[in-house]
RNA sequence: UGGGGUGUCGUCAAGUGGUAAGACACAGGUUUUUGGUACCUGCAUUCGGAGGUUCGAAUCCUCCCACCCCAGCCA
């Protein structure tokens, strides 16, 4: 393998690493098999792009690799459909397929079951009738141990009847629990017998009222993986400790699957938040208008904001996997973006604030379609008509009346190129005599250089783009900014809540944009480059056939801005 | 004197005893009908700190420091 290729095939990382050296000390039969078990009680966001594309990544790398996408609702009271239905469509936007290894922890809830009896008939596990919060008070603090319950010694017997009548729903809800007989002193909190079975009558979105029991995450997780066949069972850091249970379960019970738990640290995004409980909370409150407002770090909201899934797959990758915890700068997502749609985004004219520009000693009725090239990456896109009359709109910040020497763009007197088009020089301004505001500009054209090519080989700093009033189209386009005014809204000041960290000017909607009219009846979700602006897409929900709109995935890089703000200080 | 982790450039992150990869960001420059793209150059004498072992240490040892996670009948 040549350099190059090593520097742009198969990451590597401690996990990969890991994995590799199973593989060569023959573990597991030379099997790969990963998992993604999300819980169906919210969307779907970057940070579990993250784990996708290394569960699926993974999987694919090996040879004979496979990855399952396994529903981990154990949990009634938060998960639903909706949910289950948002996660499968954003793995498969995303560019991944489980084939047919689809699974749920709620098919498993019998297994679970005759695990837990198994349990109880080892003498390891028994029934506990101590409230949720005299359990809380047993269980000791952090640095103190807990104390054993009472119930802790309660006969075999005994505990395999009230169980099966905790499942036959003889009890309220809290009155019973099973616990796993472990060890209440130990330092780690999650072996002070932890509760794997509660009570718990909640309609269940696979099961319905067939239950009214159900297992915790740590005793079914490991069962899960463990029924499925997983060899790496992949998890965030904060699971690190849950790995001793994880461990306690499979050797206790009779199982023939040990899957390797290992952990990574989650993703965190600079100016955005990652935790599932706050962005439903910006949702429920408003600050969005819905989990795929393109202001959300959710796969949907990434989606309608014209993120393509290369460019989302390739930043995972770019960001590594570690275990440190990090918080990775948003402009490497920007850039992979950026660097995605500039190889194949077509290129369009689109003005957002526009300025009427007459061409004096242009005729009157005459208009021409004048050749634009669709994109100069890639020649193969060809070049389609755009329409070029008398009367045209620039853009209002293209104009300047008294312009330092830097600015490259339209001035009195200046000359500058129209894209595709002509050279062009402004000779008057034409202001409201109320609020001095510029109005309109009056230039000339030389009809000499016509698509933007002098023959006297005189040359202009700036190109414009431009469209033709008589031609253009309205549209709405959205312009959006970090959600947040803070890298790290998580981190304030002792008390402030991170949505007083929220961008106030984080939507800008511009409603009077003129538009090239090769843009009409553009497909909902399709991308492209408005010149000199950024890569916009029209949005998936609200625009139609009568009225576009358009929302700015990302902007250009800016090198004019940069100078602009260094001379201001 | 609870347990589990992590500390390498502004941000991610390679590196596993042989003399600090790469990416983003940033700063300059070249090309340019997008102030875009592309390309070139610069950007850690130093790896949380202090000792020690060694011909040689980010990598091994000792001590210290900082930060993160855990006391749901959530996952």
């Amino acid at each position: 393998m040549s350099n190059s290729e090593k520097s742009t095939s198969t990451p590597s990382d401690f996990i990969r690493t890991i994995i590799a050296e199973d593989l060569k000390a023959n573990k597991n039969d030379g099997r790969v098999h990963t998992r993604f078990p999300p819980e169906p009680n919210g969307y779907l966001h970057i940070g579990h792009a993250k784990s996708i594309c290394l569960n699926f990544g993974i999987a694919a790398e090996n040879k004979g690799g496979i990855c399952n996408l396994r529903f981990d609702d154990t949990n009634p009271s938060k998960e639903e459909v909706e949910y289950v239905e948002s996660i499968k469509s954003d793995v498969r936007w995303l560019g991944f397929d489980w084939g047919d290894r689809l699974f749920y922890a709620s098919d498993y809830f019998e297994q679970f079951y005759q695990y837990a009896v198994q349990l109880i008939k080892k003498g390891r596990a028994y029934v506990c009738s101590l409230s949720a919060d005299k359990i809380r008070e047993y269980r000791g603090t952090l640095t103190e141990p807990g104390k054993e319950s009472p119930y802790r010694i309660r006969s075999i017997e005994e505990n395999l009847d009230l169980f099966e009548r905790m499942r036959a729903g003889e009890f309220e809800d809290g009155s019973h629990v099973l616990r796993a007989k472990i060890d209440m002193a130990s330092g780690n909190l999650n072996m002070r017998d932890p509760v794997i079975y509660r009570v718990l009558r909640a309609e269940h979105h696979r099961t319905g009222n067939k239950w009214c029991i159900y297992p915790m995450y740590d005793f079914a997780h490991c069962i899960s993986d463990s029924i499925e066949g997983i060899t790496h069972s992949i998890c965030t850091l904060e699971f690190e400790d849950h790995r001793l249970l994880y461990d306690w379960f499979l050797d206790e019970l009779a199982v023939d699957c040990h899957p390797r738990q290992i952990e990574f640290a989650r993703l965190n995004l600079s100016y955005t938040v990652m935790s599932k409980r706050k962005l439903l909370e910006l949702v429920k409150e408003g600050h969005v208008t819905g989990w795929d407002d393109p202001r959300m770090p959710t796969l949907s909201g990434m989606r309608r904001c014209g993120y393509t899934p290369e460019s989302i797959r390739n930043f995972c990758e770019r960001i590594g996997v570690a275990k440190s915890n990090s918080m990775v700068d948003i402009a490497l997502l920007y850039h992979c973006i950026r660097e995605d749609l500039n190889k194949r985004a077509q290129r369009v004219m689109a003005v957002l604030r526009p300025l009427r520009v007459v061409i004096d000693n242009y005729p009157e009725d005459q208009v021409e379609e004048l050749d634009a090239e669709n994109n100069p990456e890639d020649p193969g896109m060809g070049s389609r008509k755009v329409p070029f009359s008398r009367v045209l709109y620039i853009e209002q910040e293209d104009f300047r009346e008294d312009a330092p020497k830097k600015f490259f763009r339209l001035a009195p007197g200046r000359e500058v190129r129209l894209k595709h088009a002509y050279y062009i020089t402004c000779v008057d301004v034409i202001k409201d005599e109320q609020t001095g505001e510029v109005i309109e500009l009056h230039c000339t054209y030389d009809p000499e250089t016509r698509g933007g090519w002098s023959k006297d080989g005189r040359r202009v700093k700036g190109t414009l783009h431009w469209v033709s009033v008589a031609h253009s189209l309205e549209a709405e386009v959205r312009l959006y900014d970090h959600l947040f005014v803070k890298a790290n809204p998580a981190d304030g000041k002792e008390g402030s809540d991170f949505k007083s960290y929220l961008n106030p000017n984080s939507l800008e909607t511009l409603t009077s944009c003129r538009v090239e009219p090769s843009l009409a009846g553009a497909a909902p979700g399709s991308r492209c480059q408005f010149l000199r602006h950024g890569y916009f897409c029209v949005d998936s929900v609200d625009s139609s056939e009568e009225r576009l709109v358009f929302n700015r995935t990302v902007s250009l890089r800016d090198s004019w801005a940069k100078i602009e703000k260094k001379g201001q200080t």
